[in-house]
DNA sequence: TTATATTTTGCATTCGAAGTCATTATTAAG
DNA sequence: CTTAATAATGACTTCGAATGCAAAATATAA
């Protein structure tokens, strides 16, 4: 039957007796066809087998109806979901998502590089270095773009964000009250503006409170480094009794790691606190105290913001802040009166 | 300077003093041109900042240079692993990943209708159900699959697979030479196609034994479906000495309910097997043993066929299997002699 | 030098749907 | 039953790169 060809609007239009404009309006909506070709057209599309094909319909209308989404997977343990999430979004809004991993061996340019040739509608980029430079060539190709959980300075690009500063001050504010005095930050990898905000932030919030010269550990974001940077700093300092960590799993490598080689308990020796809201912190042996990002309006705002610019491209920038949920876990109490 | 207007070969071609084709073939390979005019049109498209329009490429072409993966997000946690090598892979291969999430929202045939239209190269597919139905689809419009850890009777479309048999058995072996007779099997969601196959092959594996009618709890995947899973159960049985599970996660799940509130120590009290090989599987709380899947071979594997097939598509259907490799944790000892 | 083979080149067409515009069919109003 | 207004239709063009083919330019051989 279907002799190896495709078929097209034209065969349908021959079949059903109409013109290819008539095939073509039938599959828009909101133009002008009567019911009776309708009904032929739609008849004799289904008997053929026909779909229109869009990547013709890109060319023509200059619309993908695809959003590249860049992502960097080295970061962290929630943005696989966040990815999920997005995709749901924008599937519901009718628009596909094109997939761009940033790791080490593509360069951002690389990746811009191919955005610019799908002709996508707009781009999404999670966590991503991104400077003003790189955002004036979105501009000069008029490709919108949100940020996600990344701010460039002088707002030209559109951004949503949890809002670091007030969780990790809440997180501090807890293990504050407790009377903590001994502090250890574990900071994520340096190429991460996320792990550097985060870090810079728990040290202000600290300093606010008159703690000054907090010895910061570096890890990148897993389990493994929380550990081995816990345990590097043991090696040459006595233990500290908080620690905050910049994300969910890398606290609970610290945990993990204090429990099992520096008999430390948590949190009645040690309190620790993470960032983030990943599954496992609500599992029986870790209950970490920490921030949850609200990535659920995250998404959706940071799709609703897309839509919108891509609809209406002369809109200015604009920026959402969303703050995190604190989770009361099971890791933070009294500082330890030791010394 | 770039007033508004895609910059397109003929603009290029008309300041390069050559024609269109010649633009052409430029930016293909393999194509003849002088050095000269190679020269000249790469200087100018350069100056005009020209990129080849990839969108009226593929229309001539019939290659999207674009791979479909459907993804199911409730499965699994390492799913999301599997899905940034599968994409870094791609991206080596030239091809970018267009996202698709079976979800209870948009079922396979709204997907697969999007990806009759989209003229992906190919489409991978994540343990989602598939059978010779959808399949054929596929033949009709000739469009090469591969399954990844879902076979399809009659060997219609490749595949690559986890050998859970090999995997779960080997689990099973060790649980029975440390004497256990009290097994409680802990299946996943029944609607998913690798949740049902693990679930019979830990039977068959404990029937070999001589070990039946073993008691089965549901559960989907998740870890709070893990903990409900074993308070059901206990809630109406002794405690079984030994848990078979289908993933990691529900795994990790029963423990913390033993644990917590079942007063069983693992594994002195009861044993417990997962499956997978996530990260979590090596946290020290855990320590699950379990057998890790190849996903790199698997996610190398899936992209080199599909590439084989689009390249060739008369070339037969191929399945290829991989063993998983057992991680000795610290979940399984000698049955606790009771009873 | 001429005849022949080879490489470059441009013209014209193609891919498949969508949009423009003029024409025809239909409906509503007078 | 006209006339005006509206809806439906098809012929033709467009989007932007790729390609078959023939003509032109160049290289090779005799």
């Amino acid at each position: 039957m279907n002799k190896n060809k495709r078929v097209t609007s034209y065969d349908v239009a021959k079949v059903a007796g109409v013109s290819q404009s008539a095939v073509s309006r039938v599959f828009q909506k909101g133009r002008s066809v009567s019911d009776k070709t309708r009904e032929k057209v739609l008849a004799t599309a289904d008997e053929l087998g026909y779909k229109p094909n869009a990547i013709a319909r890109m060319l023509i209308t200059k619309h993908s109806g695809m959003v590249a989404v860049i992502f960097y997977y080295r970061v962290n343990l929630i943005y696989p979901e966040v990815l999920s999430l997005l995709n749901k979004r924008l599937s519901e809004k009718n628009e596909r998502v094109l997939l761009f991993n940033l790791d080490d061996a593509a360069g951002l340019d690389d990746i811009l590089e191919h955005i610019w040739t799908f002709q996508v509608d707009g781009v999404i980029a999670i966590a991503a270095h991104f400077d003003n430079e790189s955002i004036n060539k979105f501009k000069q190709h008029q490709i919108p773009v949100v940020l996600y959980n990344r701010r460039v300075a002088g707002h030209s690009a559109s951004s949503v964000c949890c809002n670091h500063e007030q969780g990790i001050f809440e997180l501090v504010e807890i293990l504050h009250n407790f009377k903590h005095k001994n502090y250890l930050v574990l900071a994520g990898p340096e190429e991460s503006d996320v792990a550097q905000e985060r870090c810079e932030l728990a040290l202000k919030a600290l300093a606010n409170k008159g703690i000054n010269n907090v010895p910061i550990e570096y890890g990148d974001f897993s389990y493994a480094s929380g550990r081995q940077a816990f345990s590097n700093y043991m090696a040459s300092h006595s233990a500290p009794t908080a620690v905050v960590c910049s994300n969910d799993t890398m606290a609970i490598g610290v945990i993990d790691e204090a429990r099992e080689n520096c008999g430390l308990r948590v949190p009645e020796d040690l309190s620790v606190v993470g960032f983030d809201g990943v599954n496992a912190v609500f599992w029986h042996s870790y209950q970490l105290t920490t921030v949850k990002q609200p990535i659920e309006q995250m998404t959706k705002a940071a799709v609703d913001i897309l839509l919108e610019q891509i609809a209406s491209p002369e809109n200015p920038a604009q920026l959402r802040v969303w703050s995190g949920s604190l989770i009361q876990g099971n890791t933070v109490g009294p500082a330890r009166n030791e010394q």
